[in-house]
DNA sequence: GTTTTAACATACGTATCTGTTTGTATAATT
DNA sequence: AATTATACAAACAGATACGTATGTTAAAAC
């Protein structure tokens, strides 16, 4: 019955990964650890040697992957300013594509998106905000940049475009992940921020008239 | 014990209210009817009486309110052409002012953001669709007839305006409900909206020079 | 080679939640 | 006024699900 230490290691993320598509398909809540012992293929010994209980087990699921926003980083905000958003655009646009592409992160994500959040697994809330805080940060700097160098036309301001941004992601995502996936996320996403970060840009007179025209 | 008619509502009532804070507070998922029960200050024994199951609780509670897009209407599509967009906006605008005024909405809503959609209530996961479908498609017959009067620049087809205001609608309302209404819905949501609808206006060249300014 | 200990499986006790059943006081009915 | 049906409360029975305690086997440690 004793494994080695490698084959421990193995049930401990037969385990993770068990969790991962039972929580997925049940929710958080209505699982329970039977449900995931047996989709694992263990018995509930296995996640109680591992994991302490079944919030320990959502918390360390949960250290396993970075965050639906972590890696969406402005790679390099030393760009020249003329770049910058065209940039950020395409980080949001690779994003999406990743996401789309990677069903454990979906899985992860729509986790995260229909927890019922209770007074136990406080702290996935706040570092989920504290990714949110960071990386709104990072859009206002890089979103000041641009305005700061006249890439950013009138209407808007540093602050209102990382706030359009991220709000059209997060109801782009929720729609795509809670209702079943019923359209291309990155096509329609990239569809959307072409025609989002096309009306930050100042418009020039020859552009303005070939519109009206 | 028995008491009249009247009474009873008023119990059923409260039973109803009761669930309302209590899912919004727990869960459904994580609520016994004890729960419930005690926060209406009766015992299961009248749960049982008005409703068959904790399901048909949630049905029932569920459809004691219009749904969050229902009354979300586009007016009169009769409109004269030109008004159309800022009927819309105006709408989308009202609507957020109604969410962050009606603590009642906003626990629904809150509840049926985070509800583990199980089997048992898919019909509430149906009906919200229905709603979500009427309500694009009426979005889209709006826009496409703004864009056929030549009141959508040449960036934005009806389509793409519909989704790109739902998204964004979306993504307000989720980020402000789930993570603890840490700004002021109305006011960021209509600015938010101010500066979509302003880049859905074809740009007059006389705008265009003064933007470049 | 013996002992120890890690990595589980199995068995147990218990709390909780659910659904039903029974009891009961009173409103409504006749 | 007697009866009946209503609107619950209280008690009961069954099923989970949880946490723990104990058993078991094989890998390490010595």
């Amino acid at each position: 019955m004793r494994r080695t230490k490698a084959e421990a290691e193995e049930t401990r993320n037969s385990i993770l990964s068990a969790a991962e598509r039972v929580f997925f398909e049940k929710g958080v809540a209505n699982a329970s650890l039977d449900d995931v012992a047996k989709a694992a293929g263990v018995t509930r010994g296995a996640i109680y040697w591992h994991f302490s209980n079944k919030t320990d087990l959502f918390l360390e699921l949960y250290n396993t992957v970075t965050l639906p926003l972590e890696d969406m980083i402005v790679r390099d905000t030393e760009q020249p300013a003329g770049e910058v958003l065209s940039v950020i655009e395409k980080s949001a646009g690779d994003w999406l594509e990743g996401l789309a592409a990677d069903e454990h992160r979906q899985r992860i994500f729509t986790i995260l998106l229909r927890c019922p959040y209770g007074d136990d697994l406080l702290p996935v809330l706040e570092k989920q905000q504290e990714v949110d805080d960071r990386h709104t940060v990072m859009l206002d700097n890089a979103f000041a940049k641009a305005k700061s160098e006249g890439f950013l036309n009138g209407n808007w301001t540093a602050q209102s475009a990382t706030k359009a941004l991220r709000w059209m992601m997060e109801g782009l995502c929720s729609e795509w992940l809670l209702f079943g996936r019923r359209f291309d996320l990155a096509a329609e996403g990239k569809d959307g921020l072409r025609r989002l970060f096309g009306s930050f840009q100042p418009v020039p007179e020859s552009v303005s008239a070939a519109a009206v025209s």
